[in-house]
DNA sequence: CCTCTGAATCGATGTTCGTCGAAACAGGAT
DNA sequence: ATCCTGTTTCGACGAACATCGATTCAGAGG
């Protein structure tokens, strides 16, 4: 792996590198989208940490977002997550 | 996922979430073994640095390490990477 | 024993990160 | 228009992080 494509994975494992974040995009993940409101109940942090780590999430690729009307929902993007999956499982076990 | 769970693995995401560490796991990986002076050449940062970061993945799990006279070899856990690389896939596509 | 080399640790420094409360924004509903 | 609620942004703060040079540690070989 060259420098330039682990600057543009790194990223992505990083957004996944906190507690916070990974069972958000979990969540995320467990359902084929779902509403902020539905997700931040779960959390012992405030509505304005998750935002923060939902845009975290967003710009690392691993999520894409909506609003429609009063609600933003939220849904993974399961290429990004197959590629790293894929990188993962390319050493021999 | 619950918060257990999150707080076992978020680690292991975090440590592949710093390029220099990538890129030391991916060299790693190429290998079944590697020694740490083989490594070190490949990156513009200091010795000390690079220890640091293999003591990094290190703690998370990922690799394990043997000093044999001289040289400090370095090798991946398999089981590890292939743990995280389930949970990724585990996303229906 | 002493020295040399590879690697890890220590101590310090500047940067990034996670978190919060407060403020701003978006879109219904009255 | 005005409020109300869901969400994001802003500004700030302490904690954690990446990095370095200097030091220490571990082994091999004189």
């Amino acid at each position: 792996m060259g420098e330039a494509d682990a600057a543009r994975i790194a990223p992505m494992f990083k957004a996944l590198g906190d507690p916070v974040r990974l069972r958000l995009a979990a969540m995320i993940a467990a359902h084929s989208e779902i509403c902020v409101c539905d997700l931040t109940p779960h959390f012992a942090v405030s509505g304005a940490t998750i935002s923060h780590h939902l845009k975290v999430l967003r710009e690392a690729g691993l999520v894409d977002c909506e609003r429609r009307g009063t609600w933003v929902h939220y849904w993974v993007k399961p290429e990004a997550l197959q590629s790293l999956s894929a990188l993962l499982q390319s050493v021999p076990a």
